[in-house]
DNA sequence: GCGTATCGCGTTTTT
DNA sequence: CGCGATACGC
């Protein structure tokens, strides 16, 4: 157990917590250690300070450090919290648990799985994985083509589980939303059915699996049960407003016959109904825990008070919550800014201006921040801060290990800690030239049903167009079969993988390469196989462009990646109307949603809050489309917030394009092609330049549409030129 | 005619 | 990136 790399231990402590740095609230929250208790924690209230303190008290009661479980929902935060509790504390006296749901969740069922009738060689496959099975799915059902509108494996999900789950009101738009499915009643059965086998006969388990397992284990498995449960005295969790319904009744039987729990969590922030949370949760603990002490922390350490005024407005509205109103003695007197841009381009330009008038009053890169909804809202300011020269890291959306290239190499190694995972054969039986999906289904049928995959891979009759190939991986699976350790294996697989991996990405691969080069570090950190696989899904490392300096550059972050972060400097934007809200956000329960959504970016602010939105957006049919702002700005009290004007004045109708003429946004289709540059344009010694590359010279050209360019600054890149924004210097 | 390769286009949010 | 439509090849 205490080698798992999901379980973060911290030796510890024999205590000195100075009470008096806490205030009256947070210290009742601290020294109530007996029974259950809610903590209700705003924004920026203290709350991790509060958790960890509380772990101290408990110690200095003389709790053994081992009897004390505390339940995150991210790796990081946890890490985070046991760091801290760590420079709290003194002398070594034993081991606190931390850890996350899934990731202990894992553990557990490594180890006693045998009990539910599985054994320990079982795959965690991500969202992708998922909807990649239902996709196939749906195609051998005949279901493909016309209806995008399908539901999606949560969906189905909660239509499946309605009558069970009244309490979730989201049910209802649900069965709103796609009653125009109700013909398709028996298939969508069908679908789950065949979703639960194809993951039960390829060892296969999604993040749901592991969490109803766990509370199997609780709830079915008396000898896991009390070597689980009885292990630990006092449970602690952190935004327990993220629970599921499962998660809770783990919670609630993991405090069986004790029920010490203190559960900390803010109804406000809850942003994850989509993924199954259910802050109802919270309103729900009292009831499920009688006599439950409820605790409020109000005071808020992190924004200014106009800051502050405004959140407490956007959240003024919610229709349902514990109400609560937060307030700050810290100082400051600048208003919320807002900003209204001709189009994307222009409050991007806006943006990348304030960040240098930040950086000029003395804000670090660092203390600076932009959040917006969806990850491609922020591709227009990625160029600016690219040409700009401004170093960033943006998080959200795809993941390093979730891009393709990735789970290709990933796929070698799941198949080395479980021989029947079907989804990994499959990708790699694509990586064949001439191989396509219905080849590969065939072949990985065959293989996964028979009970020496290996040899029925090898005996597999080959096509004339890829036998050399077959040939190579068979090869590549009899030598990986001999080896154990990570590191050795990464290099047999690249071995093979490297001429498929150059064809298959051949517009990009050498920057793609980059990730792979990363991946061998990352790997050659693990010990065993398993662990790597099992890590990797369950805390995806982010995507780093060059790792090389990490100081000094500002965060790009999706509002839901960027919980429980602050900064000096917070830029919100894309607030406009069907931008954000989501246009897929009906009414009721998701547009509340997206209202604390706008809540959460707004908190995440110290200093200086920015909110703009662009006047008008590219529709689908590429027309221009002029939007208001966002209806949870024009909802807002006047007077919370200060407008800054375009420098050319409020230009409010018509669209009057002479006025710019510094815009490289094309107004018109960009059915006009922009001329291309031929290969002929470019003989060796060009002097070309690249939006994010800078300056360079043609190394080598004339491999069908592609040229090697040495640039100053970033060495040698093949691009392509249908691809890559050259242009001649 | 079946299966594979290629191109163009629109993207929710994620443990 | 992944999907659908289209083009190409056995």
């Amino acid at each position: 157990m205490e080698n798992n790399p999901l379980q973060t231990t911290l030796d510890s402590p024999s205590v000195s917590v100075n009470l008096e740095e806490l205030n009256p609230a947070q210290r009742q929250a601290v020294t109530t250690t007996e029974g259950s208790l809610l903590v209700i924690a705003g924004a920026g209230s203290g709350k991790t300070r509060t958790l960890v303190y509380r772990v101290a008290h408990l110690l200095e009661q003389g709790v053994a450090p081992d009897k004390i479980l505390l339940l995150t929902f991210t790796r990081k935060a946890s890490q985070e919290m046991l760091w801290r509790a760590g420079n709290l504390l003194n002398d070594s006296c034993g081991r606190v648990t931390g850890g996350t749901f899934h990731g202990i969740s894992n553990m557990l069922l490594r180890r006693y799985g045998h009990y539910l009738g599985f054994g320990s060689t079982f795959t965690i496959i991500d969202r992708g994985d998922a909807e990649g099975i239902i996709n196939l799915l749906k195609g051998s059902l005949g279901l493909t083509g016309r209806d995008k509108q399908f539901p999606t494996k949560r969906v189905l999900i909660n239509i499946l589980s309605g009558s069970v789950n009244k309490s979730m009101a989201i049910d209802d738009l649900i069965y709103e939303q796609y009653a125009h499915l109700s013909e398709h009643v028996d298939d969508i059965i069908n679908l789950d059915k065949h979703y639960r086998e194809f993951k039960l006969n390829n060892g296969l388990m999604d993040y749901d699996d592991l969490l109803v397992n766990w509370k199997r284990l609780l709830a079915e498995v008396p000898e896991a049960q009390r070597d689980i449960a009885a292990r630990y005295s006092h449970i602690m969790v952190d935004e327990y407003q993220d629970t599921n319904l499962i998660q809770a009744d783990i919670v609630r039987l993991l405090a069986h016959g004790h029920n010490n729990v203190m559960v900390v969590g803010d109804d406000s922030q809850s942003i994850y109904s989509f993924r199954g949370a259910d802050f109802y949760n919270i309103m729900r603990f009292p009831k499920v825990f009688p006599d439950t002490t409820i605790i409020k922390l109000e005071e808020n350490y992190r924004s200014s008070q106009p800051i502050l005024s405004l959140t407490n407005d956007i959240i003024r509205n919610a229709t349902e919550k514990y109400t609560k109103t937060l307030f700050t003695k810290i100082e400051g007197d600048l208003k919320p800014r807002l900003f209204a841009g001709r189009d994307e381009r222009e409050e991007a330009l806006f943006v990348n201006r304030k960040i240098a008038e930040l950086q000029n009053e003395g804000v670090e890169l660092t203390n600076i921040a932009v959040l917006f909804r969806s990850g491609f809202h922020s591709y227009k300011l990625e160029l600016e801060l690219n040409s700009s020269g401004v170093e960033f890291e943006k998080r959200g959306g795809l993941k390093l290990t979730e891009s393709a290239h990735m789970k290709d190499v990933i796929a070698f190694l799941r198949l080395q800690v479980n021989v029947r995972d079907s989804l990994s054969w499959n990708r790699i039986l694509l990586q064949l030239n001439k191989v396509g999906p219905k080849t590969a289904a065939k072949i990985t049928d065959r293989v996964t049903m028979a009970d020496d995959p290996l040899s029925a891979l090898a005996e597999y009759p080959p096509g004339k167009t890829w036998k050399e190939g077959m040939a190579k991986l068979v090869q590549l699976f009899y030598d990986m079969e001999k080896e154990s350790a990570p590191g050795v294996l990464y290099e047999l697989i690249m071995a093979y993988y490297q001429p498929l991996f150059e064809q298959i990405y051949r517009d990009d691969f050498p920057k793609r390469q980059k990730d792979l080069d990363q991946l061998k570090s990352i790997i050659s950190g693990y010990e065993d196989v398993q662990s790597f696989v099992d890590d990797t899904t369950l805390d995806p490392p982010d995507t780093v462009e060059d790792h090389g300096k990490q100081t000094d550059r500002m965060i790009l972050s999706t509002i839901h990646s960027s919980k429980g972060l602050e900064w000096d400097a917070v830029f919100v934007m894309g607030l406009a109307e069907g931008r954000f809200p989501h246009m897929a956000a009906g009414i009721g329960e998701q547009m509340e949603e997206e209202r604390r959504l706008l809540y959460v970016a707004a908190t995440r602010a110290r200093k200086y809050l920015f909110l703009t939105y662009p006047r008008q957006l590219m529709t689908p049919d590429r027309q221009f489309k002029r939007v208001g702002m966002s209806p949870f700005l024009s909802e807002l009290r006047a007077g919370l917030f200060q407008r800054i004007e375009t420098r050319d004045g409020q230009r409010s109708s018509g669209f009057d394009f002479s006025a710019s003429p510094s815009r490289t946004v094309p107004a018109y289709p960009r059915k006009k092609k922009k001329q291309k540059l031929s290969v002929k344009d470019l003989p060796q010694g060009t002097r070309v330049t690249h939006p994010f590359f800078g300056e360079g010279t043609v190394k080598k050209s004339g491999q069908g549409r592609s040229v090697d360019v040495a640039f100053e600054r970033h060495g040698i890149k093949t691009l392509h030129l249908d691809y890559a924004k050259l242009s001649l210097c």
